[in-house]
DNA sequence: TGCCTAGAATGGTCCTACCAAACGGACAGA
DNA sequence: TCTGTCCGTTTGGTAGGACCATTCTAGGCA
């Protein structure tokens, strides 16, 4: 429409309150509903945010990460990956990421960082750790690590991967056998980046992995176990 | 709302017809306007595609890569990322890439790619090489060799990286200086990567983001010659 | 048999009315 | 004067109806 263009070039700026819809209707000649559609989309696209009430409206905001990547996890969920290959990609990007946290990273983050891993490995050593709190915690340190970074696009791809399908880590934290260990290796890893080690932190980061390959093949064997998998956003 | 999730989590085949919108109306016991803003939405998300007339209504239809490089460029428009941080995470998503094009990829593939690379430096030695043709071509080069690793994410990523911003590539070819230097690179890369020598064929990709770098650092300290960085576009 | 038209189905738009939330100012009480 | 409450106004959210434009289909007509 040409409603959508017209807010999308003004290149408002940022918290700027568009006019109500019953002004724009007036305004652009349409009916109210026409207006609403327009931007439903805009709100879709997280454009806009719409309040209600008096001083109510749409509210021009700045666009989040987390709309890119739903956008990728809604398309991921339509074109299932191999685990295979969801690990290799995944290991690829935490080794950069590492590698370019440790030179980028401050060192109040890298202490913050193993901080909250000794923090995870605790909760982990409990009988009956609360999975949905761990995995909250791994979620969280995988997006400090990756804003250590300082670079943007690794942060929007790891956000990206992790709404769309970790649910293969949380198998790893809910399979007693691995998680002890897995756990720990966070805690390694941290502790590694700190002290500079980066050959240490990239062997930490590859144990990981094989951790989780070895993980799901028993899992794969044990597959009356196995459907938690599928359903871990409730 | 409700509407949405039934559809999405219906998991409805690809080519299905939802219901029309008066009958979700009294199905779901709202109004129309309802139905037509969720529909909305999920036609902007690329999920459903709407036809009109008799036989018409929502159809259910597979996602595209171009919607989440949409979504992508969108949100680069707002939050511009400093060059260096591209060529870091391409150069990183490029690296890994030859790695596993290396052991995954055909024969067959290796040699079409060298071919291709060949036909771009051929095109690029010419006075005034065609830049469309040539940045298109590139493009395909990068996309044909991400499909050699075969893992979607990587193709996903490079698809998405290029439809929103790979102004500075062109910029490489766009300037003489630089032109001839970066197509026989494409070769060098594509002929280590037949011949097995990985260590040479990372060595040329490093070479290539060096001249990237060298080519923008140059493009700077002459701001007049640099507009086009914005507008490749059209 | 083949073309053409009327009708049905369906999305697109407009309108009107009412509900729900949120803000702001008026007003009563301390 | 200060403070808390309440009510009116603004605004988005929803409901329901009406009409138009488009597309397909079936039946009629040459």
């Amino acid at each position: 429409m040409q409603i959508e263009a017209a807010i999308v070039d003004g290149r408002m700026p940022s918290g700027e309150r568009l006019p109500s819809e019953r002004v724009m209707q007036s305004q652009f000649g349409t009916g109210r509903g026409v207006v609403r559609e327009a931007l439903k989309i805009l709100k879709q696209k997280g454009l806009i945010e719409v309040r209600k009430g008096a001083k109510g409206g749409a509210y021009v905001r700045e666009l989040e990460v987390s709309n890119v990547s739903e956008s990728l996890a809604l398309f991921m969920k339509q074109h299932p990956v191999e685990p295979e290959q969801l690990i290799e990609f995944r290991e690829t990007m935490d080794r950069t990421i590492t590698t370019l946290a440790m030179t980028h990273g401050t060192r109040e983050e890298k202490e913050e960082l193993l901080e909250e891993a000794m923090r995870l490995e605790i909760l982990l050593r409990e009988d009956e750790p609360d999975l949905l709190v761990t995995s909250e915690l791994d979620r969280q340190l995988n997006i400090m690590l990756a804003r250590m970074a300082r670079n943007p696009l690794f942060e929007w791809v790891m956000r990206a991967l992790q709404m769309g399908f970790n649910s293969h880590d949380y198998a790893l934290y809910q399979n007693p056998r691995f998680r002890d260990r897995a756990a720990a290796n966070w805690s390694d890893t941290a502790r590694a980046l700190r002290d500079g080690e980066i050959m240490r932190a990239l062997g930490f980061i590859s144990h990981h992995y094989i951790l989780l390959r070895q993980c799901i093949a028993e899992n794969d064997t044990l597959p009356q176990d196995a459907e938690f998998l599928q359903e871990d956003q409730p």
